[in-house]
DNA sequence: TTTGAGTGTTAAGAACCCTTAACAAATAGT
DNA sequence: ACTATTTGTTAAGGGTTCTTAACACTCAAA
């Protein structure tokens, strides 16, 4: 009987990641795009989501669209704020290449104290995106004008790239392989070609490559070198 | 059913430390103990060391004493250098104070990896203690010759702080009022006097105070300055 | 129009970790 | 010797988060 659980439940930190990376990929927040995402079952998502909208973090819309309130949006914005705050500490501090800290970063987000926020934003002046590219929310960061997806560069055109959306961080393997063909954020390259599926052939620093329809539709660029 | 739990149940590695620093401190590891330190019922314990045992993480011994197996002390000799090495790396890199860090680093130590603790030992150069002394297991410290508790230290004697135990750190506010005296590893000062209670007023840097009874016994210290 | 895929919900239950209440046994103090 | 404290355990139960099984609804495609 009434035992004080944490300050904030761990799974709705989590929950709320989700719909606010979601959201920011362009992705439908529906529930069953939160169970893949988490990989957690339709039935947990459904009580959850339910519970989060007793707890006023959510609500949903009649039409199924999961929209962050306020208050959730609060949450959900520090959490993402904590997690590309330490993929850049994990990187730029301890040297941690870009997969790992991606990894590592979302048990940290967790843990991290207003206090350490702090002190982390002084250590790395002020960062304001991780080191995918991706936006640290309350940094004031501005996506530069012509972002595009790399899927939208014309073949024999160079490109450079802004970053690499939270969608593909989150599937297996994919930040691994970005991180050694180069595909960075800050990088150029050259689109070489398209195959008739969407398949990209580009070329980063000499090195070409296929990047898969889906994927190249994603990555954000800007054209020119 | 069967879902899959996380690598290691956070309440193990919470149990495991207690056992340790009981253990450290030289108070008898009893179930009675460790449901004080870590602020839980005692039949939470009883239930708890029940299915460590089982895991064989503990032994239990016929007198009711405690005590780590192989396993059971690897696990806990990993979260205590974690710990103690989040607690250098909080004060050393992030310019936490000694209290905050202390906190801070009780929830640190069930996120670092060993990837982590690779970097952050490499950062920080191979540490060998706590900011508050306590020895990092692995590390190879050894405590100096003829280390004792500050109330054996003669009255107008002087002494260097050597460590503050864990038992005490945990006491609420006494890490804050040791570190607002000075009373601090690697410093010096000298004992004016002791009253009849066994509470020592001492002398840091010009600054008397009086520490009581039981934490003068507690905190170790070398004669001489 | 029927079928199938996608989606959300209910129901039943499990694992983890905790609580209070109540009791039995040992230990220590007067 | 008797009482009071300390200690461990049992019993009953609650909150959180997850699972699988089964069902119902919607919507598009054949």
């Amino acid at each position: 009987m009434a035992y004080e659980p944490t300050e904030h439940h761990p799974a709705f930190e989590e929950y709320s990641e989700a719909i606010f990376e979601l959201a920011e990929d362009g992705v439908p927040v529906i529930q069953a795009r939160i169970s893949e995402r988490l990989e957690v079952s339709r039935p947990a998502v459904s009580e959850m989501i339910r519970r989060m909208e007793r707890e006023d973090l959510v609500k949903i819309r009649s039409d199924g669209e999961i929209t962050l309130t306020r208050e959730g949006g609060e949450l959900a914005t520090t959490i993402v704020r904590r997690h590309r705050l330490a993929e850049c500490f994990l990187t730029d501090v301890l040297g941690l290449n870009w997969t790992d800290a991606h990894s590592e970063a979302g048990r940290w987000e967790h843990v991290i104290s207003p206090l350490v926020e702090t002190a982390m934003l002084r250590t790395l002046g002020n960062p304001q995106t991780c080191p995918h590219g991706n936006p640290i929310p309350g940094s004031g960061y501005e996506e530069p004008e012509g972002a595009v997806g790399l899927s939208e560069i014309g073949a024999g055109d160079p490109f450079t790239v802004i970053r690499i959306p939270e969608e593909l961080e989150w599937e297996a393997g994919q930040l691994a392989f970005l991180e050694s063909t180069g595909l960075m954020p800050g990088r150029s390259g050259v689109v070489l070609s398209f195959a008739p599926d969407g398949t990209a052939t580009v070329d980063v620093d000499g090195n070409p490559f296929g990047v898969g329809g889906a994927t190249a539709e994603r990555i954000v660029v800007t054209p020119g070198a």
